[in-house]
DNA sequence: TGGTAATAGTTATCTATGGTAATTATATTT
DNA sequence: AAATATAATTACCATAGATAACTATTACCA
């Protein structure tokens, strides 16, 4: 599969930068749109939680939450832990999320026309077995 | 196929993790990597040629192309218009391209393992033909 | 042919995103 | 109770890319 990466690598800015586009007009990028996502997808988190998710350090993720809280997306509940930040969306993060989950999942199907359903369905399958791949063979290197 | 970007970028900082441990052995990164693969595969290049090839700006390449010129990777040829910076793979560049080339074909194989075929080459045909789409969108949106 | 346009490259500056190391506050373990 | 672990933060640094302004050279054309 010579060639591959960088066919992967290459869809890879025209994607983001059209994402970022897409959030911009919400004050969001689509690293802090990962943050909203995650939140609403897995109810309130703390900055761990989405640390681990995400595979990135705990600062990262303080600086994104500090982002959407100066935006008035997400808000600290109380935790029974005091020393863990819960965080869930305000209402204007939820109607936020609403707006851009449409967008996206329109942009998604509008990028796959003229691709056959059954080679959709293998990209799909393919990509997170890639990961799992990359992922083992990290693993056997610290052996 | 909502979730396909959440799948597909969820790939990118693994992948470009990987590869850039993979090349800093020769101490260069993928972006370098970059620069180093056009001119072998395209032949002596100014950097207005690359500049448009990545889609990234002559600034960006100036200093890949710098950098490069520092580990004596490429070097500068005569050309005719004396605007232009004409650059050629050293002859230490060909050679660490061969060994990464050697390098990153075999993890193009190994992350590949365990794909049936048909499914590797339904997502090689389809990640160009989801750039089409994105390209064609941004066109559209500037009528 | 002389003046204006366009082109190639560079420099300076800015932004976005992420990492590491060290620190504080709170919980857990022993 | 003391030592250790965990959650978050702060300060600092690196990478990669963009824009704007500039220089040098070439192309155009009237």
């Amino acid at each position: 599969m010579e060639g591959f990466f960088q066919r992967y690598l290459s869809l890879y800015r025209s994607l983001i930068t059209t994402l970022n586009e897409l959030l911009s007009a919400y004050e969001l990028s689509y690293s802090l749109w990962q943050v909203i996502y995650h939140i609403k997808n897995n109810g309130p988190s703390t900055l761990v939680d989405i640390s681990s998710r995400y595979n990135v350090e705990k600062p990262t993720i303080t600086r994104r939450v500090h982002r959407l809280e100066e935006l008035q997306m997400v808000k600290q509940i109380p935790g029974k832990d005091r020393r863990e930040k819960v965080i869930q969306l305000t209402e204007l993060g939820d109607k936020i999320y609403q707006e851009c989950r449409k967008k996206i999942t329109d942009l998604e199907n509008s990028v796959m026309e003229g691709v056959a359903k059954d080679e959709q369905k293998a990209a799909f399958h393919t990509l997170p077995k890639i990961q799992e791949n990359l992922f083992n063979r990290e693993g056997n290197k610290s052996e």
